[in-house]
DNA sequence: GCGATCAGCT
DNA sequence: CACAGCTGATCGC
């Protein structure tokens, strides 16, 4: 077997060292409690809520790296054989407690992995988190970034959190004889929480286990689980449903609150006519504008950011609070970093959108990229699996293989992408063998 | 009986 | 359709 060096996010065998940037389950397939592959790389929050998630783990894998430090790990060179150092810094990605991205110096150069991230314009940590990187990438360039392209593409355009948590306070406030629900995962969106309860002043109901999380965060007295010491209550997402909302509202008048990034967000039932705000079937109509009428809808949605709260259903309003940078902030960031070449770290089965169509000209100059950036800008479908091929720095001969029967070229939205058959989301971490 | 994986669903 | 995650069925051990 082939030997690696390093893993991110990816949990297979064949790498000496594994990097976490976060513990959604999507980052963590493959983790579990008998892990033994290796030494584990993560935030100190992370480690914090790791034996919740991964009760049993072998806590001496586990390696706490401080953010904004250096940190310096010795490794086998996977080309010579010898030894060779692997420099490693951690930079607070803002998506949930704990989430990091990594900026790697080795023999292979220089590469940034993000994670999921979302850095808004004018929040405080996403400021400290750009001059953190911008000082550790320093004179020199960054050789490939790993980025969160989960909603690359002009059409994803929202609010900051800030902005957006003001708006759920909004829509609460006006509701003040109402129970409130509000769908979470078991992770994220805690700040949104925070803002509820400081501003309307009172506790949140959490159920058992997310107060556990809440407690390891170090917040104590703003959460709780007694039913009767408050009207708000988060609840997990994948109990959030009209069904759920409209069984509710027999007992008590009761509105769902959806935080998300996304313009759909609750599964409407058969028949339902969604007259509410954007739903699916107007987001399908859309999206089958040509690539032109998408740029001018983009300049549009540039115009009017902040997107609203839009009431979805009867007892049901989505508000735009992602964790994941917008269209805007991913622009942003890959200007920041103005690396050589990048990759995507999510595949859609929906909207896959490789960021060199939207990007490419962002790039570093850089005659390999740049030719390949008009090869797949002029041929299109065709090209796309080779820009995958040739920047991505992946080597799983399997896993690609796999991937190459389980996708299709469409061309959806106006641009190519590569659409994914099947239904789960795939997150791709990355495994870095050598220089490509 | 247990963990890993997958289908189905929200 | 899915930002992320649950439940239950099945399979191999």
């Amino acid at each position: 077997m082939e030997k690696g060096m390093i893993s991110v996010d990816r949990w297979s065998e064949g790498s000496q060292v594994y990097f976490l940037t976060h513990l959604h389950a999507d980052h963590t397939n493959g983790l579990s409690s008998t892990w033994k592959r290796g030494p584990l790389f993560c935030s100190r929050i992370t480690a914090k809520l790791f034996p919740f998630k991964f009760p049993g783990f072998k806590l001496s894998l586990l390696r706490v790296l401080e953010i904004g430090q250096w940190h310096s790990i010795s490794l086998v060179s996977p080309t010579t054989g010898s030894d060779t150092t692997v420099n490693v810094m951690a930079i607070d990605a803002h998506h949930c407690p704990g989430a990091v991205m990594y900026l790697f110096r080795g023999e292979f150069g220089c590469m940034l992995y993000t994670g999921d991230f979302r850095w808004e314009p004018t929040n405080t940590r996403a400021q400290i988190g750009r001059s953190m990187l911008h000082n550790a990438i320093g004179n020199d360039k960054v050789d490939i970034l790993y980025l969160d392209n989960t909603y690359c593409n002009p059409s994803y355009s929202f609010p900051s959190r800030e902005v957006a948590a003001k708006q759920v306070v909004d829509v609460i406030a006006s509701h003040p004889d109402h129970d409130i629900v509000i769908g979470i995962d078991s992770l994220g969106k805690e700040d949104l929480l925070l803002h509820i309860a400081r501003v309307l002043k009172m506790k949140i109901w959490v159920w058992p286990e997310r107060l556990q999380i809440m407690h390891l965060l170090g917040f104590h007295d703003i959460f709780t689980t007694k039913i009767s010491q408050t009207r708000v209550r988060a609840v997990p997402r994948y109990s959030f449903s009209i069904d759920t909302l409209e069984g509710l509202n027999i007992m008590r008048p009761t509105i769902g609150i959806m935080p998300s990034g996304l313009p759909w967000v609750v599964r409407p039932l058969a028949g339902n006519n969604n007259i509410f705000g954007l739903s699916p079937s107007s987001f399908h109509h859309r999206s089958k504008l040509s690539a032109k009428a998408q740029r001018f809808a983009c300049i549009q949605n540039l115009n009017e950011d902040s997107r609203a709260v839009e009431k979805y259903h009867e007892y049901i309003y989505t508000v735009p609070y992602s964790d994941h940078s917008c269209f805007e902030e991913i622009k942003e960031f890959v200007k920041l970093v103005q690396p050589t070449n990048m990759k995507g770290i999510v595949a859609s089965s929906f909207s896959y959108v490789d960021p060199l169509y939207y990007f490419g000209h962002l790039l570093r100059v850089n005659l390999q990229s740049k030719r390949l950036s008009k090869n797949f800008e002029r041929k299109g479908g065709e090209s796309v699996e080779a820009v995958h091929t040739k920047s991505t720095l992946e080597n799983d001969r399997s896993a690609e293989a796999r991937m190459k029967r389980k996708t299709r070229e469409g061309d959806l939205l106006g641009v190519h992408v590569s659409r994914v058959s099947i239904l789960r989301r795939i997150r791709c971490g990355a495994k870095i063998l050598e220089l490509d």
